[in-house]
DNA sequence: CCACAGTCATCAGTGTACGTCCTATTTGTC
DNA sequence: GACAAATAGGACGTACACTGATGACTGTGG
């Protein structure tokens, strides 16, 4: 793949200041080389590739954690199953429904907490889960396909950090 | 890259060598580690920095995208758009409406090709995009916060390098 | 000149992600 | 036992992301 029509050179001589750079140069990047954008393409990347590779199952990257996250966790309220994955509650709430619909997963009242609705899998989302797990690694293998293999083991430490770093921000912080 | 040379048993001894880790084990990692999940989470923080950091003019990210393109492209059509931002074209005609209503963004028929509606900033849309650079910046620094400055670089050549190799995933890929 | 393939915009439908407001239930406190 | 605070879930609205289908228009080839 080439250059997009020579962007000019981003390392220009007078930039240099690293501390210029990092404090608030990025608009001085083209669009296409600022985090935020490059961000949001590797993750519809990902969500490309995994759905893709879980067509036969029809399953999402979401659809997909929820199911992990219930097969680990057994029955569960909601807002339990969105501090595991890292999803906004209402979301959260959207999923169970669906995949309710699909019987991968059933709910029922609590008893000792009527305010509850746990959520469990049903053996026939387990099923589903453990014939798309291989699937969902391909998924990922391709995702990180282009760094050689010492530099993913970075890549995803780097990746870990900056989400450990601003965990608390969006509404869904991971507590697992 | 070569093929994942088939395991074949999925109900293996639960141990795994780093060999194997590496080539198609993820699911041995708890969820919370594997790439897919973090990078949806890293794009979840991002927008939400995002629009913390812009919430005085109420952009989002992609808004600030089309905005940004808009204003170094000129007059284009919604599908040169689509390819330069890596959007979805429909998604692409979406953010358009919205800020066409907030008088960002003015469409007209192309004179040449009747088929196309030409978009391009109008002088609101730019003194906007003026005055929210700074605070995008902001956003983009706090989403790499966490990683020492030189670590920072190497972590965004590797999402270019990654982004770059699947760039023909999604539906939009971006075109120089 | 007309049929046809390709391009551009749009519409309908599904799913993810978040915010805000609302109700039901439990719990802590008096 | 009454009542406010806290929490679970639901309802509604906005924005992004993609698929598939349709209609308008263009530039060909016959």
């Amino acid at each position: 793949m080439e250059e997009p029509t020579e962007p000019m050179s981003v390392t220009e001589p007078e930039i240099a200041e690293p501390t210029e750079e990092a404090a608030e140069g990025w608009r001085l990047r083209p669009l296409q080389a600022r985090p935020g954008f490059l961000i949001r393409r590797l993750h519809q990347i990902h969500v490309a590739l995994f759905l893709e590779e879980c067509a036969s199952e029809g399953l999402t990257p979401v659809q997909y954690s929820v199911l992990t996250a219930l097969d680990q966790m057994g029955a569960v309220e909601q807002a339990a199953l969105s501090r595991a994955v890292g999803l906004d509650r209402t979301n959260v709430a959207e999923v169970i429904v669906r995949l309710e619909r699909r019987r991968f997963v059933r709910r029922k009242l609590s008893p000792e907490d009527r305010r509850m609705k746990l959520a469990m899998l049903t053996d026939i989302g387990r099923a589903a889960l453990k014939r798309v797990e291989q699937s969902a690694s391909r998924a990922h293998e391709r995702t990180l396909a282009a760094l050689p293999p010492e530099r993913r083991e970075r890549f995803l430490e780097d990746l870990a950090a900056l989400v450990e770093n601003s965990n608390s921000m969006s509404r869904s912080p991971v507590v697992g």
